[in-house]
DNA sequence: TTAGGGTTAG
């Protein structure tokens, strides 16, 4: 069999997600001495990337005994491939040999400092790039965003709509910027990123902008986050196609703004249209029942999901089911299912059944569960807490506000509450 | 035949 089919053949499993296969084909290439070419190696460091790191590397040197290290299309890709094994040193590398400035390439190392969480190494180079087109952009603006920078993700959104850029004044946005700028708008919880996530509506209806999968998903994200169940439903119906994501979308939007027995009438509705509930459909689902007081729904599902939907529950499924029955007041059954599960329970599930506890008044139950709990978060939170009190007392309060809101942050707020633990 | 950016989670 010639290179060309190899190649064909290693890309078609690499496209259809078969990397297992495409990097055996690779193998098989090289035992019938078919030698691979500058075609070959893209599909295939793509599917190593998605291997331990070593295979990357391995494949780097088969680059450079081919002879193809100098391919445009190579370079990138490994750099992607580095990217991906959080190697950011290697990816750049390999980038600084590449000798010209080739913004696909710029672009594959822009999102490579962004997805390894070194922004500034990102901005330094975006504003150092001759040319930046509107992958560039949005690969800026989803990285602040990745990085927890909402605001800054939507003030260069700003920057490239005003054209404030002088090399670059004709960038359009397209379907991915809007998708991470309004993904940004939604993490925030102002009135302004809501008018900046309507704003984009606006561009994008008066635009005639394909309402896809994409953005119709993510602006019923934004109007859900934000309370405006109207729009979000308005948009859910001005969907041509609807995929799992968007099913979910609106499904936790209706959850979460008190319209539980609708939200669980969207997940009957998702069924019939014949789509396979995922594990996050069932978080939705699960908070609907919590938030609905739908007790016996909830426990019958968070009991069937494997079954029925080939969902093994995770930590956010527990967190919901210990939810469900800390509201109701069944403590007991909740203790249960926190002392039978597989994993050991963080503070998300701990919390909520203290937080359970504590309303209806379980003092032993909350002690048991509360010891468990303390044990496994000493050095998180008692740390903390000492080093709150400790900035406290030499009068520093910024630092010591600023560790209460980390405490908050890191969704462990009930353990400092939780003071007859410390009493025992 | 080949390279870069995107959605949903108590």
């Amino acid at each position: 069999m010639p290179t060309l089919l190899y190649n064909a053949l290693i890309r078609a499993n690499h496209i259809a997600g078969l990397t297992h296969k495409s990097l055996l084909l690779f193998t098989q290439m090289l035992s019938n001495q078919v030698p691979p070419n500058s075609y070959t190696f893209p599909p295939i460091l793509k599917s190593a990337a998605t291997y331990p790191p070593h295979l990357g590397t391995a494949l780097h040197s088969q680059v450079l005994k081919r002879g193809v290290l100098s391919d445009p299309f190579i370079q990138t890709t490994l750099v992607v491939t580095y990217s991906r094994n959080n190697r950011v040193d290697h990816a750049w590398k390999v980038f600084v040999e590449i000798p010209f400035f080739c913004v696909v390439a710029c672009n594959a190392m822009l999102n490579a400092f962004c997805t390894n969480g070194d922004i500034e190494g990102a901005l330094s180079l975006f504003e150092r790039m001759p040319n930046r087109d509107v992958v560039s952009w949005t690969t800026i603006v989803n990285g602040f965003a990745l990085n927890g920078s909402y605001e800054a993700a939507i003030r260069l959104f700003g920057m490239m709509m005003a054209h404030k850029d002088v090399v670059d004044c004709l960038v359009k946005p397209n379907e991915a910027t809007f998708v991470s700028v309004l993904s940004s708008c939604a993490n925030l919880d102002s009135r302004a990123a809501l008018d900046c996530g309507k704003q984009v509506h606006g561009y994008i209806v008066m635009n005639e902008v394909n309402l896809g999968i994409f953005v119709g998903t993510s602006l019923i994200n934004l109007y859900g986050k934000m309370g405006c169940l109207n729009y979000a439903v308005n948009v859910f119906d001005r969907m041509v196609s609807r995929e799992v994501c968007t099913w979910n979308a609106m499904i936790s939007s209706l959850a979460s703004n008190g319209k539980e027995k609708e939200s669980l009438d969207m997940f009957e509705k998702m069924k019939v249209e014949g789509l396979q509930p995922n594990s996050i459909t069932l978080v939705a689902v699960l908070t609907a029942c919590a938030h609905g007081n739908f007790v016996r729904e909830g426990l019958e599902l968070f009991r069937s999901m494997s079954r029925d939907f080939k969902v093994v529950p995770i930590m956010q499924h527990y967190g919901c089911v210990i939810d469900l029955l800390g509201r109701a007041g069944h403590l007991q059954e909740a203790a249960d299912i926190i002392r039978n599960m597989p994993f050991q329970p963080d503070a998300s599930v701990l919390g909520a059944f203290l937080g359970a506890c504590r309303i209806h008044g379980a003092i032993e139950l909350g002690e048991e569960i509360g010891r468990k709990m303390l044990k496994l978060q000493t050095e998180h939170c008692g740390q903390y807490v000492l080093l709150s009190s400790m900035n406290a007392e030499k009068e520093r309060w910024d630092r010591a506000a600023n560790l209460r809101k980390d405490i908050t942050e890191a969704g462990i707020q009930k353990i400092p509450a939780y003071s007859m633990v410390h009493l025992t």
